[in-house]
DNA sequence: ATCCCTGCAAAGGGTTTGCAGACGC
DNA sequence: GCGTCTGCAAACCCTTTGCAGGGAT
């Protein structure tokens, strides 16, 4: 329990991570370059899901001079060091969001103001013992995202929903 | 519980989607064109999942001449008239399905030979009333994707995983 | 000094859009 | 005949790729 908020606190701290990445480039061979660990300084200075747009203008803003070239390029990297991970909602851009995946997690959108919200369902975990008993099929990952409205923009616009009696 | 299977059964049958689409094109005011009844009987007399590329060259091959602007245009009336549900597995082209969308139901999808299980599962349903409960917030959809090997191609090439005792 | 990594810009793939002609209404 | 729908092709967006120069090792 408290060990959890230990390491939370751990993804949150930049010099930790730089460690985990530093470890892995050594082991995968791959250069420490100023640009990754200013890439990844950036992400994990800052809370909640990014674009690589986003990504990009957030760090020209802050005088970083990185490429997009080089931000796609780094976060394959950070994806495989399981540093981040990526989501795919809808069909617009990627979505990336810091982690060390000790507790994948599941996603609420808001159709309204876009708005993510983000919890835990220990559920899916039962749901994928069914799948394995069922078809067999060994379940290595998961996304699980709901599309909704939220509880700000349910008050907002469909007032009159509530009022049915 | 045989009402489903006569459902079902009705889905498959494209006079009776004909029909559906019908109503809805009366309803929404848009023409009826030979265009968008030869794409919808191409959908519904064919199994699985597709995408727009797919049923573009299998339209072509049918002698149909149809664009793809138009099949993009088409499939969004078919969506909106619950004909058809879409997906985004990943960051391919986007998979449509035939559904009329009485059973919502969810995916497994294999890395290795990229095979699609459907399943359904009324525990999702649980989760969303946690999800209101907790945060207020109204799901009126949902996506849930699990990735990992299925039962053949663990059998192929994971064996030694079953030896281990 | 090697050769991987970077930045730039062009290419790529899926989807959307603009426009002129066709046709459902 | 009016106004929408179609087909074509160009535009569009996000992502990947090719290439030459630069910097980590």
């Amino acid at each position: 329990m408290e060990k959890n908020a230990e390491i939370q606190q751990a993804v949150d701290n930049y010099d930790a991570v730089k460690q985990i990445f530093t470890e892995y480039l050594n082991r995968t061979k791959h250069r420490k370059t100023p640009e990754r660990y200013s890439i990844l300084k950036e992400i994990y200075t800052r809370p909640g899901h990014f674009d690589i747009e986003t990504l990009y203008i957030r760090m020209k803003n802050n005088r970083y001079r990185v490429s997009r070239a080089t931000l796609y390029n780094t976060m394959e990297l950070l994806l495989e060091s399981g540093l981040v991970v990526k989501h795919q909602f809808g069909q617009s851009s990627a979505q990336y969001e810091k982690c060390l995946c000790f507790q994948p997690h599941d996603h609420a959108i808001c159709l309204k103001c876009r708005k993510v919200i983000e919890f835990c369902e220990p559920r899916v975990g039962e749901i994928e013992k069914t799948l394995l008993q069922t078809f067999g099929f060994r379940a290595s990952s998961h996304s699980l995202v709901f599309y909704g409205i939220c509880e700000d923009c349910s008050k907002d616009g469909q007032a009159d929903f509530e009022k049915k009696d």
